[in-house]
DNA sequence: CGCCAGGCTGTAA
DNA sequence: TTACAGCATGGC
């Protein structure tokens, strides 16, 4: 394997938390090694305090993949200051998350195989995700070398049969998968458009593929495309915000918040790093455990 | 068994 | 614009 050093800057990385916090899936942690699909390849990542080592990717490639540029005190200070001008005073529940969230990075996913990662976790939970991943990799990936599968490409997915994809535990979000599959295979300058364009067109554009409403636009805007503004609500963020932060918003709207009343108030309040903020809040150290319990049966 | 899970689509008001 | 049923399935 080829290791790299953190810097100084670098540091804290938590690379378990990181994989563990519920933005990528399928990936198994045997023995130290993590092993999971990355830019259509099987990738191995181990960390050792500052040492990373690292296989089937290029150094530059796997910084860019972990967010180790990603000026971390920058963030924490810019997301400390946009608090204070909204608030007026600091806030201890975000201290207190993001203290227990220290190394957390937002990963810069493949757009395609985050994309697929997010359809297949409407209304599902995490382990179930990871499951479903793994199974259409193994049903679908084409084989390069034994035991090695690369992640199915749009046009394999796009022309596979529902039921089968059903199979990999997909249910309802098989035609989904088919049908977003077939619009990026017809569109191969997709990706390519969504990253020039701004949070706001980027969503709408996401939006049109089958199986993607804001939820899982955020989450590939923000694993994948770099959106640090990005704030996917789900339930655990909404009760979150609905009970830490409801006099805040209270105060103006009243009744069920929507989507995008929640998620503007993130990004008003949290600021530019709103993204950041959000995974703070909604990573849990006991979900490292269950990613670590998960892969410790394996062969 | 019943409820929940990193929701979306279609329909009705 | 908001409200809500229906959807498949595993985990717990």
């Amino acid at each position: 394997m080829k290791s790299l050093i953190l810097t100084r800057s670098q540091l804290p990385f938590d690379l378990d938390l990181s994989f563990s916090c519920g933005q990528i899936f399928g990936w198994k942690k045997c023995r130290d090694i993590w092993k999971g699909v990355h830019n259509g390849h099987i990738v191995t990542i181990r960390q050792n305090d500052a040492q990373i080592d690292y296989d089937g990717i290029t150094k530059q490639e796997i910084i860019r993949f972990l967010g180790l540029s990603d000026p971390i005190p920058e963030i924490i200070e810019s997301i400390r200051n946009h608090i204070i001008a909204y608030s007026g005073t600091s806030d201890a529940f975000f201290e207190a998350k993001y203290e227990q969230s220290l190394g957390l990075r937002i990963l810069r996913q493949n757009p395609w195989e985050c994309l697929v990662s997010f359809i297949c976790s409407a209304n599902s939970n995490v382990r179930t995700i990871g499951k479903r991943i793994n199974l259409i990799l193994g049903q679908y990936g084409t084989s390069c070398t034994k035991n090695e599968n690369k992640f199915p490409d749009p046009a394999v997915l796009s022309q596979c049969v529902e039921q089968d994809l059903r199979e990999c535990l997909t249910g309802y979000r098989a035609p989904y998968l088919i049908k977003t599959a077939h619009y990026i295979n017809e569109h191969p300058d997709f990706f390519k458009q969504v990253t020039e364009m701004d949070y706001y067109q980027a969503k709408e554009a996401l939006m049109i593929l089958p199986g993607v409403g804001p939820k899982v636009a955020d989450c590939v805007l923000l694993f994948a495309f770099e959106r640090l503004n990005a704030v996917p609500v789900d339930i655990r963020i909404r009760k979150i915000i609905e009970t830490q932060y409801a006099d805040l918003i209270y105060s103006e709207k009243t009744g069920k918040l929507s989507y995008d009343t929640i998620g503007e108030f993130c990004r008003d309040y949290f600021g530019p790093y709103a993204g950041y903020a959000q995974q703070f809040l909604f990573a849990t150290r006991d979900m490292e455990k269950d990613g670590v319990t998960r892969s410790a049966g394996l062969p």
